[in-house]
DNA sequence: CCGAAAATAT
DNA sequence: GATATTTTCG
């Protein structure tokens, strides 16, 4: 009972399935497309990326894999201090991905991943659409990133942001008096001051950006309910 | 069916 | 040895 339904065998054996960075576009379309990475599941998934090729299992375990890193990069960019953070670890890593701050400009560049090493496949899924596209008028772009939009997320970013920026304020003013060692102390704090303000200034500009591609959805959508097509 | 973990393959 | 992908398991 040798039953091939779905997936093409090479004289018996199983094709692995190389993820290319379009498929993993595709991949990303359709989760968006369910309401983002938490909500998305292998089956309807893979209903929606419509390839032949691709089974359940290999969905099922890209998704798992994309996940992990998700929590991954995130992690490494949220140094969890006490409750003041907000913005779920996959939910921030996911705007990372699809918004894209490529991973080399800096916010979530290499500095932020702990000992260099990369993951190939999502971290170079990243360089591809920057910011900049955003405000192009581009539709499958446009599609990726619907599932984001009008989230609770732009506003817990900021938020982030200005939580630390206080936190690090305070120890920085707190002692009158210090020592050599603490002055070094502070300068690295100082630089790390920079560093955030740098990245909340990012991170408003993507909010920016979102909300005017919000926007521009929304008349996409409108134009094309009233107006049927054809 | 799903997701996590173990097993393989590259 | 590390990753990517597949298979097994609960």
């Amino acid at each position: 009972m040798m039953k091939n339904t779905n997936e093409h065998e090479k004289n018996g054996k199983k094709e692995r399935v190389a993820w290319s960075e379009e498929l993993h576009r595709k991949f990303i379309v359709a989760v968006n497309h369910l309401g983002g990475i938490d909500k998305a599941a292998p089956k309807k998934i893979m209903a929606l990326m419509k390839d032949e090729k691709l089974t359940k299992e290999n969905v099922a375990s890209h998704l798992q894999k994309y996940r992990l890193h998700l929590k991954k990069v995130s992690t490494t960019f949220v140094p969890n201090q006490e409750g003041s953070i907000q913005f779920h670890a996959i939910n921030a890593a996911a705007v990372v991905q699809n918004v894209s701050i490529a991973p080399s400009d800096g916010v979530f560049g290499p500095n932020s991943t702990s000992n260099g090493k990369r993951d190939i496949n999502f971290c170079e899924w990243g360089h591809g659409n920057r910011i900049m596209a955003l405000t192009e008028e581009n539709s499958s772009l446009m599609e990726e990133h619907r599932g984001y939009l009008g989230n609770e997320q732009h506003k817990s970013q900021s938020t982030f942001m200005a939580n630390n920026l206080g936190l690090i304020r305070d120890l920085v003013t707190s002692s009158s008096s210090c020592n050599s060692q603490e002055l070094t102390e502070i300068a690295e704090l100082r630089h790390e001051m920079a560093a955030i303000r740098h990245e909340n200034h990012q991170l408003r500009e993507v909010v920016e950006a979102m909300k005017a591609q919000q926007d521009m959805l929304m008349q996409a959508i409108l134009q094309r309910t009233i107006v049927p097509r054809r």
